[in-house]
Parts: structure tokens; sequence; C-alpha cells
DNA sequence: GTAACTGCAAAATATTTGCATCCTT
DNA sequence: AAGGATGCAAATATTTTGCAGTTAC
């Protein structure tokens, strides 16, 4: 079952805010990855900037969203999976860029497959980006 | 062998130039990727900083370096493998960062395997970031 | 000689900070 | 009531653009 924006808000132990609520919910509604630019478009004019910003950063902070790594370097974010928590973060994301449509999503099912590297490497988190095409776009 | 950097921009059919050279060589004497800012703390104030980055998107556009994904979203760059020509790119990388010295270097030797996508997903190309501790800071 | 490159100034963007006020708990 | 969150103004940081002068080929 899919959490309430309260109830995750109240996981992480935040005030339930009306900018909080309502930038949650973009997150809760898109399937894939947001940029600043597109919060921004949908909760302007209002709420300002800066509550934008602080809005994501206390949220990245919390552990409730994190970033997705994007070809061109433009940072988005999207919603840490359910099996994420304040305490116990699941690191290995794939990601999925669609050249045709643009949209970053998470592929939550996709595992990474074990990598060998060099000896005295020690691997802590792992982060997949692959560029393509999607269903949709096919 | 390691070509000159005077090889290279002819390679790529870049004049050149004091700047290029001197930029290009900050990248063959380091093994691991750079930003926009450990670019120009080198070469700054001897260079301009719209030159620094007016080089970097020319090398860029030229293919002559790729970006590389950072956890932190800020961008750095990094000279592409020797196999790679403005032709023929080559484009499965993976990068490590050590959470230790904060470097982020190509693994050149490491190859991702395969990975099995959803049905109707194609893929052109694949960027894994790994963060842990590398070798040096073990 | 000519097209391309560079530096300077300034514009345009993006992000952060200080502070007074308001709201959640 | 009290600490935290917000909005506004403004500071700071980052990146881009225009243009005149310079340089590589």
């Amino acid at each position: 079952m899919t959490k309430s924006h309260q109830q995750i808000l109240r996981d992480f132990r935040l005030r339930s805010t009306n900018s909080r609520s309502d930038i949650l919910k973009l997150f809760i509604d898109q399937p894939h990855a947001l940029s600043y630019s597109d919060i921004e478009k949908e909760v302007s004019p209002q709420y300002d900037r800066v509550t934008v910003y602080r809005t994501l950063k206390t949220f990245l902070t919390k552990g409730m969203i994190h970033k997705v790594l994007d070809d061109h370097g433009a940072p988005k974010y999207a919603l840490c999976s359910t099996t994420c928590s304040q305490t116990h973060h699941h690191h290995n994301h794939v990601h999925f860029k669609c050249s045709q449509c643009g949209q970053t999503s998470c592929l939550e099912k996709v595992e990474i497959p074990t990598i060998s590297l060099p000896a005295g490497f020690t691997i802590d988190e792992m982060n997949l980006l692959i560029q393509g095409v999607c269903q949709a776009c096919k």
C-alpha cells in the first residue's frame, strides 16, 4: 500500500506544512525524477523559490529523496523507494533516461550485477545510469 | 604510447592554442576526473574564466573529454580513453569515487556486465558510478 | 588573409543567507 | 509557548553572451 504524504512526512520526523506536502505530492504523483525547475514550475508562484530549495535540501538531508544522476550533470531528485527509511537506506540505484522523452526514472526491479574491482577497492554504493529509449517512446 | 597534447588537438581538428594545450595537459597529467574549479584553480589567472568554460565546452563537443557523473551532481570531466576518436566513441564508463580522498577516476578495465531490462527498453549507453574507498586510501 | 580564439565587461542564471513573521506541534 | 518554517530582499556564485582585439593556420 502506498503511504500518504502526511504519513511519509511523519515517518521522517518532518513538520507537515503546505509546501512540503505539495512538493512531496509531486514526487508521489510522478513516476520519474524531477529537476529543481520541474518542481518550481509546478509550485510557483504559490511558494517562494527559496522555500523550494530549502524543502529539497531538507528532504535530501533526511533521506526521503535522493539525487538522480543525469548525463548532463543537471541534478534531479526522486523519492526513495519504500524500502528506504531514515535509518536503513538502500543504495544501489538503477536509473534510466530516455533520450526521446527526456524522462529519467528509477528501475526499482533491476539489480546491478556484482562487479569485480581491482584488489584494494571497497564498494559502498553503486549508481547505474542507463540511457536509451524507453518502452513508451519505442 | 601516450599521445602528445599537440597530437591530440590535431586529431580532434582543434587549433593548438596555449590555453587548450595547458588545460589538456592537466587532463593528461591527472589520472582522475577534474571539476571546473579544479581546472580554474590551476590555470587562473593566466587564463580567463570564460576561456576555461569555452575550452571545456569545445573539448566536450568534439568528444575529447566526457562528463563524469558525480554523486553530488557537480560535473567533472575526464579525457576519453585512447580508444575514443571523434567518430568512434566508446560509451560504457565505470567511474569510481573514493569517499576518503574524494577523487573520481575512470576504471577503464572494468566492464559493465549485461543488464536485462524490461521488454521494450533499448540501451544506448551506460554509466556506472561506484562509491567506496580506493586502493590508496585503504 | 581569414576564420577562429581570447579577454574583458556585463548580462543572465542559479543558489544561499539574514531576518522578521507566521505556523505546527 | 517555542522552535521550526516561510517569504522577501539581497548577497553570492555560476555560467553565458557581445564585442573588439589577437592568433593559428
